[in-house]
DNA sequence: AGAAACAGGACTAAAAAGGTCTTGACAGAA
DNA sequence: TTCTGTCAAGACCTTTTTAGTCCTGTTTCT
């Protein structure tokens, strides 16, 4: 059957989180600890350095990577990797969870005091955030 | 901080599954067992009736709703409500659940063998599709 | 001061999602 | 049979989101 809608992946991440999992796992696993610059994550990570500089800016602002200017600069790991979980990461770069938007934003809900719905989506979402912050960068 | 990277939501589902839920959540209570045309369904959730009957479409060959054509033509739910899951709704609008490809495809991952992360992405999805089975139409 | 790194914003290109249009097949009623 | 009203299917167009570049500035070390 032929439709004209596509159907692909539910729930895929997206290229710059693909981005910024390699890139901290090259920061967790190969470069414990030190300044590396974007220059070089790139290149391991197989990515263009002026757009891995764009995520690293998320990370960075999320708190889960410390960047220092100047001739030596670059950017580490602000924590040790098993303190940094996968809902922190997955937040920086695609923002929170939502499912459904009426979880989020009360007022996109136009049943919001009758919808069984809601209540619903609230804990899928509570439920995916939990599994998602017991899996830290250590395990990856 | 601004990046020139958006951040939305994560995993939030799009606007035809959206559909096809308040659609099928018609279906389920305001119609019982019916047979009812798309038109009515569409100005019950309104949707433009064009598009939802595409999304009916992919329900249809999803077996989650059957249709009939000619003059008192239209669909109605296959099974009763609480025998519809969410996992089976969301797949027939969206495409299976697959958070990191390398999941789904194991040729896109160039670590196949040696890739820890890759039992992990699989634990995810699992805990996500079992998650989503256990809730169902009537829940809505 | 100068070189080498990140910061930030504007901008462009590509891909996905959302949605329309047209033609055909089917089923029932006159 | 033929007419009418329904879904089926595919081609097509538009809008939104994602991906990615470019340029200018700021910081820091030598």
């Amino acid at each position: 059957m032929e439709t004209g809608l596509k159907k692909s992946r539910m729930f895929k991440i997206n290229r710059k989180t693909e981005y910024a999992l390699r890139g901290l796992r090259y920061l967790a696993s190969s470069r414990k600890g030190e300044v590396v610059m974007i220059r070089e994550i790139a290149q391991a990570v197989d990515a263009s350095p002026v757009f891995l500089a764009k995520i690293f800016q998320l990370l960075s602002s999320a708190g889960l990577v410390t960047s220092s200017r100047g001739v030596i600069g670059g950017f580490r790991l602000s924590r040790p990797p098993e303190k940094i979980n996968l809902r922190e990461i997955l937040e920086a770069t695609e923002g929170p969870v939502s499912v459904n938007v009426c979880v989020v934003d009360e007022d996109a809900c136009d049943l919001t005091n009758t919808c069984a719905a809601h209540k619903i989506w609230r804990n899928v979402r509570y439920s995916i955030n939990k599994m998602l912050e017991q899996i830290t960068l250590k395990d990856l």
